[in-house]
DNA sequence: ATGAAAGCGCTAACAT
DNA sequence: ATGTTAGCGCTTTCAT
């Protein structure tokens, strides 16, 4: 039993009363429309309101305003969990610096299931403003949003053909598969393979596109067998470097899409005797921390993930300020960041 | 402009008049509570709702029936970004896993300030069915909760001395620290070196106090010189290691009370051609994933972290659905985890 | 500058 | 089994 007892929580209209005013001016001044009122009115209802140790509702507040100055992030069931998904934790971290400082909440909304019927009722039910969605698959029912749903949104991780009519953020994973072919071909490597990520990432996709692309701007034709596909895992990048460690020739670098699946390809060349990066260079994508402390330290690319979570909430916020809705891509440099797993090619006598 | 018109969102009331029945019925189906009704009744009204595209508006749910099915996450502001805080992303995937599955959201509450009277309106505004804690400092004035709120609420990561009221769960850092301990005396070592965390965590000051006991239990007297204190942070392991490799004698062994630390601690080693294991023995604490690819990896004590926030969350639910408050602290047992940095001390000759 | 009053969309108690 | 009604605590016109 609590000595100190505890009265009921004062509402909006308690404190009206003990200062002697209307619930509207009281609304107003405890809102933030305080200038509306004399300056002797104000100081009485704050006063009143701190003595009651008033605090105002944020549901009720939230129903009449048809606001309620949280967002929401998105998080389809594959990837789920933020200790197994460094991307979306960082991305989380941005959303959470740019939105805190202006009074937002952040809500957290992993989707139970992906049935059409149930869910927008998951996401649209009053309780967000808006929406950061992470890295929606390429069949994802979240692409369908706009039928179902006026809420703002903004995507990332995914830069989104631009006839869906969302607002992308991502990081210019094109130009980087590009300037690391260029790199690479200018190193003097020609056999290049590609580990590319799970097809239903449009990520994934793009960057198998782009790597093509690069490839043949530089005179080179990519054979069939040269790509590999692994789910953006390490032992996808280990079945990965199993298939492409066979070809012949041999190939005397490969790009991997990201990092994790990098370090499997790492490991695979050391049980098979491959030496890095004396008989093949091997690029990731992403710079995750474990990448430095690889054996060799891994060369890949920096994704400046926060900056995107932080720049996909900025434009969110805008969205909802000014109720104009925002479309296209907005893609973020990343840098290539140099280490040991890539030199220049062997010297081949064939 | 959009081709197909989005007509207003069906609200209770419109539903309930197109299936031709009161509100409250409709209200009745809609909410839980079908079995009140006839199932023709019930059929009904759910094929209005859906026909109409009916999503029930979870703001109003919440101000009519007091609660809100949401349950948030408190950060205080030190440790607020979670691509920083392995232990804060472990927990939140726990109790998102808990919760999700009975149909609670949850809320991210990066606090702003600690200030006193704006703190309760940050969490308390009726958003929150109930909260985590994420390890309070000593001196944090969230432990004088139960003053300001009668909120439900769940410690995790600090066990807390039971006066303060809260139910705690947190890994059995005193009964594994004794193991620790134990498991080197048996080794042959007796000059056994301690980095400490920050004085500011609770954590920090049962760890140093049971490494005492534990040392003393086995008949070990400790010297002041044989403790150290970092900050949780690799670069806090690192002074920490430049201080406790000076004391003369040498120390045979390092407790370091996190993996974070005892990587810095082995790569002062590194540089100071000081062996591990051979003329020194580390072992760290929590295993996080580059524990097993430090060099040498790095023996250390698993911290069950999704457990121990998947358990905080369950008694949550349980103090939110029974209206008990729940005290006193639960500990979840850790597991020595035997790599390479830990082995017998070097033969002395006295 | 202030007050009065009408909701926001729903739940829950009570009546029938 | 169903309908009626009174709020939940606030914001927002519209008067004054």
């Amino acid at each position: 039993m609590s000595a100190v007892k505890r009265r009921a929580r004062p509402t909006l209209a308690v404190v009206a009363r003990e200062a002697g005013v209307s619930i509207g001016t009281a609304s107003n001044i405890l809102g933030s429309k305080a200038a509306l009122h004399s300056s002797e009115t104000v100081e009485r209802v704050l006063r009143v309101a701190r003595q009651l140790g008033y605090r105002p509702n944020r549901i009720a507040r939230s129903l009449a305003a048809r606001r309620s100055q949280t967002i929401g992030i998105i998080m389809e069931p594959p990837h789920a969990l933020f200790t197994r998904n460094e991307y979306a934790t960082a991305v989380l971290d941005g959303v959470v610096d740019c939105f805190t400082p202006h009074g937002y909440h952040i809500k957290i909304i992993t989707l139970r299931d992906m049935n059409p019927r149930t869910l927008w009722a998951q996401i649209d039910d009053g309780t967000i403003d808006g929406a950061i969605l992470i890295a929606p698959l390429i069949d994802s029912p979240l692409l369908s949003w706009h039928e179902h749903t006026a809420l703002p949104c903004v995507v990332v991780g995914s830069a989104l053909p631009e006839s869906l009519g969302f607002y992308c953020v991502d990081s210019d994973s094109v130009g980087m598969i590009t300037e690391v072919v260029n790199w690479l071909v200018d190193l003097g490597h020609r056999r290049i393979g590609f580990v590319q990520g799970p097809a239903e990432q449009w990520s994934a996709r793009q960057r198998e596109y782009a790597f093509r692309q690069a490839m043949a701007a530089r005179g080179i034709e990519v054979r069939p067998e040269w790509l590999a596909c692994g789910f953006y895992t390490q032992e996808g990048g280990r079945r990965a470097a199993e298939q492409l460690l066979q070809v012949y020739p041999p190939l005397t670098a490969l790009i991997v899409s990201n990092d994790p699946m990098a370090l499997g390809v790492l490991e695979v060349c050391r049980q098979r005797g491959v030496r890095v990066p004396e008989q093949l260079s091997v690029v990731g994508f992403d710079d995750i921390p474990l990448a430095a402390l690889a054996n060799p330290p891994l060369t890949t690319v920096r994704n400046p993930i926060h900056e995107i979570g932080y720049h996909a909430a900025q434009a969110l916020l805008e969205q909802i300020t000014s109720g104009e809705v925002k479309r296209g891509n907005c893609l973020l440099r990343g840098e290539l960041v140099i280490r040991q797993s890539a030199a220049p090619p062997p010297l081949r006598t064939g």
